[in-house]
DNA sequence: GTTACATTCCGTCATTGGCC
DNA sequence: GGCCAATGACGGAATGTAAC
């Protein structure tokens, strides 16, 4: 432990909530504070025989403490609660969220008008792909509802409305350029992490030159960046929640023990001057 | 009311270990 | 070896609090 715990919130997470003190006394566990010992580490003393590490180690020592990991607090909670029973709620998996993605991936909208009134067909780019924040890549087409004509789109770029899963409205302004047989041609709706929510930016497809290939591998790579960022988002809040269970778990149990060591000085107490009392009399 | 400081919360990045 | 979940560390925003 570093000691670094930020959380003192007393927003317990509902799950905690259920912790059952009582039986928390049963079993001591000892849970292993990282490093305990660091072999070859090189100390000085400090001139009462105490040994006493140099700054230098001590940098050593964080990297060390840093590679040797205490178990996640999931695994700590867990065999807790296995080793006893009913006394804390286990942390469970979260199969809820899991579902919530799902239902956003669900929500990509299928047709979008443009500012003159024609409607073009959004297909997703990848269906099963996650979305985050409500920001989806789709891949604009012309669904053939009606030619679109220049004079829809002047200066190369359109309004596009289109109605998210929840029926909010969006507007995006899209380039587009138009084919010679008057096709609005293919382009891909983003939203990259700089812009603002509900702001996104349209870039072409079918890429040719090289630069064009870099700047689509670099919207790759965003959009990757994107997602492990949503996901590390949510694993983040996860991870603080389990945290602070796991915090208020140790304060229950610190709690149970000092109670019960309370106990244990009273009865040695009263056995004392049992005893004593018993070594007047003989 | 406002300023300064402390605390809490949250998002992001880096890193690690486990799994395939 | 790559992928992914878990977690520490960090910084910024929001909120609380005490002193003026």
């Amino acid at each position: 432990m570093d000691g670094s715990i930020d959380d003192k919130s007393e927003d317990s997470p509902s799950s905690s909530g259920s912790s059952q003190p009582q039986n928390l006394s049963t079993v001591v566990h000892t849970i292993t504070a990282v490093p305990t010992a660091i072999p070859n580490q090189p100390v000085e003393e400090d001139g009462e025989g105490h040994l006493v590490r140099t700054d230098t180690d001590i940098g050593i020592e964080k990297r060390r403490e840093i590679l040797s990991r205490r178990p996640s607090y999931r695994k700590i909670l867990n065999e807790l609660s296995s080793a006893e029973a009913p006394g804390i709620a286990k942390i469970e998996e979260d199969k809820e969220e899991e579902a919530a993605i799902t239902s956003i991936q669900t929500t990509i909208p299928s047709y979008v008008q443009t500012s003159a009134g024609q409607t073009i067909q959004i297909a997703a780019a990848n269906q099963n792909e996650l979305t985050t924040q409500g920001l989806q890549t789709i891949t604009m087409t012309n669904a053939g509802q009606g030619a679109v004509t220049a004079a829809a789109m002047p200066a190369g770029t359109t309004i596009v409305q289109y109605t998210q899963g929840d029926g909010s409205q969006q507007f995006v302004t899209v380039p587009v350029s138009i084919s010679p047989a008057g096709e609005v041609q293919a382009y891909q709706i983003r939203a990259p992490s700089s812009l603002p929510a509900g702001v996104v930016m349209a870039t072409p497809t079918g890429i040719t030159s090289p630069q064009q290939l870099a700047e689509e591998s670099a919207r790759k790579r965003e959009l990757r960046l994107m997602k492990n960022r949503y996901k590390n988002r949510e694993a983040a809040r996860e991870c603080r929640r389990r945290k602070k269970e796991y915090v208020k778990c140790l304060e229950t149990r610190v709690a149970v023990l000092e109670q019960q060591n309370k106990t244990l000085i009273e009865e040695l107490k009263s056995l004392k001057e049992l005893y004593c009392h018993k070594a007047e009399t003989e």
